[in-house]
DNA sequence: CTCTGATCGTGACGCGGCGTCAGATTCGAG
DNA sequence: CTCGAATCTGACGCCGCGTCACGATCAGAG
């Protein structure tokens, strides 16, 4: 019984692992009880049963796991953005899938582990700033740039156009949660057809 | 020389504003330069030359400056949001009367004493739930709705219009701020031309 | 003007959360 | 088994926060 071939082989990188992953659920845990503001980095720490002192050899303080947490949520959605725009056959179902997929995720999200905190909290699906969260806006952006280019809309700003998208995306997302029943099929409605309409509606970038 | 009958009669009253605007102005200042999240509720009192006691006779902590900030800011919005509606003669001359406005004011809070901060931050402007921002919202859902009601548009969610709209701008008017030259008029066109096309290719509410 | 209650200003104080670091412990390569 | 490196531990000092007992100032009554 010697050496599993594991993908972590050593006992230390296995220990790494399960604290950062111990680390990141308690935080969520954490957050969703007390609300980013008011949480504590002992309270995160306390519920991992780790010592003070090995908390920050993995993190450098709250905001540093909360990040840490959003770009986890990026790093999750992703692929769901991917296989939108690879199932998509043009500007209408590329929004339409990517959207749905968001607003799915969100209320999957949301079920799991967000224990019904005031409105208007800290959240981590929204305005962090992440490389993984950048990489998805960039993601986003060079899709619709790039579905544009095809033909299938007009061309429009596409840094402004992209902006606007997630805006719409974000905070129509988060309207939806907040209604019952819950509606992702008719909030996505509403933010494709916005989104549709407002590209038809834009001011060109060539003029042709 | 006695008494000359100014608007707060008292000497009390009269320090008692003046102190108000000073934490306020100070608060502006210090969050301009430092920050809100590394700011300090001590370096704000540094600037009014008041005594820790007395800033907490005005305010409770700094989050409460920051909403006081936030609420001024939408109170001195307001007007130019109700000019906004009483000079439009239908639904695209209110929606862009109030994005311009919106922009205008956008460009000149920033101009005026935001000291170049870092993208992301948090501003007064976006994101705070104050009394006066609530009211704002509103008065912007029910000018849209009613707007909607005199047969310029079709009928949609309102909330999830308001929301859209209010999206739209704030998210296109931050990404404004970060581009040179600063171009009110094109971002404008872009955030209106969105809602203008969206409002009429989304789902009416009353299909008839 | 004086007196008096009320309001407001002052700053030292105690509390609590934060991040560190010297020492202990555990791992794993040789 | 040995030893150096990686990791863990928790007591400690620091710093910002909000309070509160006390003093100063004001406004109104007499």
């Amino acid at each position: 019984m010697s050496q599993v071939a594991y993908l972590p082989v050593g006992k230390r990188e296995q220990t790494k692992a399960a604290n950062r992953r111990s680390i990141l659920d308690a935080a969520r845990e954490v957050f969703g009880e007390l609300g980013y503001e008011s949480a504590t980095v002992r309270d995160i720490i306390r519920r991992t049963g780790l010592s003070v002192g090995a908390f920050y050899n993995y993190y450098r303080s709250k905001e540093e796991v909360f990040e840490a947490l959003a770009d986890d949520g990026a790093r999750r959605f992703r692929p769901l953005l991917r296989a939108a725009y690879e199932t998509a056959d043009g500007f209408e179902t590329y929004v339409r899938g990517a959207i749905q997929a968001y607003f799915d995720f969100l209320a999957d999200e949301h079920e799991n582990w967000q224990a019904r905190r005031p409105a208007g909290e800290r959240q981590p699906h929204t305005h962090v700033q992440t490389p993984e969260m950048a990489a998805v806006f960039d993601e986003i952006r060079d899709a619709l740039a790039e579905v544009m280019e095809r033909g299938d809309a007009p061309r429009v700003d596409p840094d402004y156009l992209a902006v606007a998208c997630i805006a719409i995306s974000r905070e129509i997302g988060e309207r939806m949660l907040q209604r019952r029943p819950l509606d992702t099929r008719a909030a996505a409605d509403f933010a494709v057809g916005m989104i549709m309409g407002g590209v038809a509606a834009l001011p060109r970038l060539y003029a042709d």
